[in-house]
DNA sequence: GCTATCTAATTGTCCAACAAATGAGTGGGC
DNA sequence: GCCCACTCATTTGTTGGACAATTAGATAGC
């Protein structure tokens, strides 16, 4: 009986090679199913997804397969999972994102960090043009706000969150949701990148005088210097990352 | 037999509960002691973690148990899951981070399109001084090919595919991961976009010419040029969202 | 030296059984 | 009528074992 079974998987699956090379698991296309299951049937905040045997049933998978699935579902905060009870839909999706960098499991690498302040130097240097146009008094008070209550932090931890709410809110003027929602997922990493090789004194000192140039830059209008104070502050970090 | 080892089990977990009233399923508890060993081995980035079949040993789990939780440091980005190869640590958490995010795309509102073309803009106009300092023949070469595949596509969803692929050849040329993956994320969005008000003829004709100018002013190392184009190229769409 | 082939190790999927958690019903006592 | 403890049935959680699929590395042949 188990050969026979074995025969007819494999001939399902030599089918399904000739007709839709997927080179993608099942359990992938599982959660591509169920994902698309969601959104078919219209699952709102709250909704419950059928059991697991039943999605068993409906997508033609073995209940483990099904589970890895609903652990995918489950890491990405996408449905909450209790016995008897069944899998309901949540939305920690934001959560997660911010989630996944608490893990201090794994240190940011050199990869990352090149990346993350290539990035900001598009965001922060680049749109220099944009900034200038856009920036007001408020915000030029709110940017020395924040510097100032950098230098005041007691903590390191502390400076580092003061210290990204100086750089968001920098990126708040451009106006751009878009941006400021990557500027947010961003946060974790950011935060790891500023504390490294920091100590709050550096905080209060180095820091706070490059955002101070930086703040006086804007507030004089000369493009050249904030790009050079800004581009200069955003590679300070550089010499903590050689592996 | 295996009435004994339902005992022993049965047995283990009363024991642990006395000591110490672990709420957490055996999956996550898992998760945590593979974190622990990460951390505790130094494992970096392109170590391998053991075989499914030796952190079954080690933490004395069944495999289906230890695939679940491998399933999860998978949907977090931390390792790369190859037969035969096994579980390699990578950090890939900023794409997760971002993928998070790939989900609604209803319906573009002209404030989304705003901040789309926005952010787009920022990375595809201002980026000029790095795109011009990276940018190779072969990148040139890819970006006319992209061209082509888009005047010669069948239907306006696959022109829209082909020009999708021209821009992010040219996001490529960066270099930076970080903003390939965002640029990637708004996928769903940006074809919306580009589907809008266009015919398969449209890109065929304007669309392909508006690249083409691009190509040029890449090759010629003009930057006023690439710049005034690829923003007007941007713009061209602004007509169709007036709400 | 190079390519094609084979082998062995590892992950991928499936199945069946039982344990654990828990919502829902049931019945007794007041 | 209301509340409590209890039982029951359903659903997820975990385990062990089997075989398929994939592929890095070894081997053979040229």
């Amino acid at each position: 009986m188990a050969d026979e079974k074995g025969m007819e998987r494999r001939a399902e699956n030599k089918a399904a090679e000739t007709i839709r090379p997927s080179t993608a698991s099942a359990v992938d296309d599982l959660v591509a199913k169920i994902r698309g299951l969601i959104s078919d049937e219209g699952l709102k905040v709250g909704d419950n997804l059928p059991t697991e045997r039943e999605l068993c049933e409906r997508f033609q998978a073995s209940r483990n397969t099904v589970r890895e699935a609903m652990r995918i579902l489950k890491a990405y905060g996408i449905v909450s999972v209790r016995p008897k009870v069944g899998a309901t839909i949540i939305d920690d999706r934001m959560e997660r994102a911010l989630d996944l960098f608490a893990f201090n499991t794994l240190e940011v690498s050199r990869s990352t960090f090149t990346d993350i302040q290539g990035f900001r130097t598009l965001l922060e240097v680049s749109s220099v043009e944009e900034l200038f146009e856009l920036i007001t008094h408020d915000d030029i008070a709110d940017l020395e706000v924040a510097n100032d209550e950098m230098m005041n932090a007691g903590s390191a931890v502390e400076a580092s969150e003061a210290d990204f709410r100086f750089h968001t809110r920098l990126i708040q003027v451009l106006g751009n949701k878009a941006i400021l929602d990557v500027y947010k997922i961003m946060k974790p990493v950011i935060l790891k990148i500023m504390v490294r090789g920091k100590t709050r004194r550096t905080f209060s000192t180095t820091t706070h005088a490059e955002h101070a140039a930086i703040i006086d830059a804007l507030s004089t209008r000369d493009r050249i210097a904030y790009q050079y104070r800004m581009k200069t502050h955003l590679e300070a970090g550089f010499p903590h990352f050689d592996d």
